[in-house]
DNA sequence: CTTCATGCAAAGTATTTGCACTCGG
DNA sequence: CCGAGTGCAAATACTTTGCATGAAG
């Protein structure tokens, strides 16, 4: 089953370098405007295949919805739990992959939680 | 709006203790036995609040449903791609919460994704 | 041409909510 | 007693799937 190369493909994946942590929803929604036929499902099934070509990264936070990034960099991200806003921060400590013979590692997430400035008021 | 000390609530965090990172509906099936007329949603309801009251832990991972873990020491996990098994690592380098006057952290979470031994064969 | 990809709608999952009833304090 | 908690069923939210059609190579 070979891959092919199609416009909307590339077009979810532009949608992704211009939205910050979006959801598919969202993803979705950005689109309406670039290319205003394209199917739910077309965006759920690019993103699933970026996300297995390693081109973009599926994450998952408590608000049961998940949020696909462009930035395959190893970063960290914080999430605040009152308004679930996501915040991109740098991986400072790097963690090395833990060895074990029971699996191999390809790939770490590290996620802070806590709450932000604004929601602290 | 005070919290009651219900028996379906505390069931339901005696379950986590005898399950491995179950999601609601294996606490839910587990309490057949236990509690057989329990319901779903107050299953779902008493994670919540045994989560919010910070007893136990919600996990997020790429299966799309929450796990939860009765185990609250900041430890790490590996998930594995294929299979989805979950398993424990030892937090072996503690992550320093990272300073910012945007937000406080409170909680991290850190997964390593990969292949189990059984599923690369 | 061949077959993977798309778009739509319908079907699945996981979780939440509305409501009358129950029971803890 | 009074209101938080419960159990049920219905509703919701997110994602996947079936299928006929379209387009990539």
């Amino acid at each position: 089953m070979q891959r092919r190369s199609t416009k909307q493909r590339e077009t979810v994946y532009h949608a992704l370098m211009h939205l910050y942590h979006p959801t598919a929803e969202e993803v979705y929604e950005y689109l309406r405007s670039e290319a205003p036929s394209i199917g739910r499902a077309t965006v759920f099934r690019n993103l699933a295949v970026l996300s297995e070509e390693g081109r973009i990264v599926k994450l998952f936070f408590p608000d049961e919805v998940a949020h696909y990034d462009a930035n395959t960099d190893g970063h960290y991200h914080f999430i605040c739990r009152h308004c679930e806003k996501i915040i991109d921060l740098p991986a400072t400590q790097k963690l090395s992959f833990p060895k074990s013979d029971r699996f191999t590692v390809d790939e770490q997430s590290v996620n802070f939680y806590g709450v932000c400035r604004e929601c602290q008021k």
